[in-house]
DNA sequence: TGCGAGAGCTATT
DNA sequence: AATAGCTCTCGCA
């Protein structure tokens, strides 16, 4: 199956959406949106719907690598909640530092929360805006509280 | 190639 | 306030 893009809105940016059947290769936020459709989930989840997106497969899981793990731990986070970088190290067998850079080179945000991953002390950062990350909790957290979507 | 520094951090002096 | 710890990447030779 050919990998097939699109994008849909989130708050004032794009959520660009590049995927294969039900594997997910690359998301990215941009300012601009290209044509094409995203997967009704992510439409959903960028609908302020509490969505489990991790039900979706992302390439970033398909190795068995370090990072992988690292991806695999941060999945299991649930919507709404939020663990920090030490704690995924610690999980992992490994050092914040290295799920820092786990998360910067993370090809499938949303499909892989890295939202969720904040710092012990703040927020932690976020590429390519830190008001993503917050925009992303703060929606999760009303998206929560609300009884239905 | 091969070494050094720094990254979306944190716990410990 | 400074530093070591862990893995990956990039720059420079």
């Amino acid at each position: 199956m050919a990998i097939v893009g699109g994008s849909c809105r989130f708050g004032l940016w794009y959520v660009h959406v590049w995927w294969d059947g039900d594997v997910v290769h690359r998301v990215r936020f941009a300012e601009t949106g290209i044509p094409g459709t995203v997967p009704a989930p992510v439409l959903q989840y960028c609908a302020g719907r509490p969505v489990d997106l991790s039900r979706m497969n992302s390439v970033a899981l398909e190795h068995d690598s370090l990072f992988s793990r690292i991806y695999r731990s941060v999945r299991d986070v649930p919507y709404g909640a939020t663990a920090t970088y030490g704690a995924i190290a610690s999980r992992c067998g490994t050092a914040p530092r290295v799920v820092g850079r786990a998360m910067a080179h993370n090809p499938t945000p949303l499909v892989i929360p890295c939202h969720r991953v904040v710092a012990a002390r703040g927020i932690g950062g976020f590429s390519p805006s830190v008001e993503i990350k917050e925009a992303l909790l703060a929606m999760e957290k009303k998206g929560k509280t609300r009884v239905k979507g």
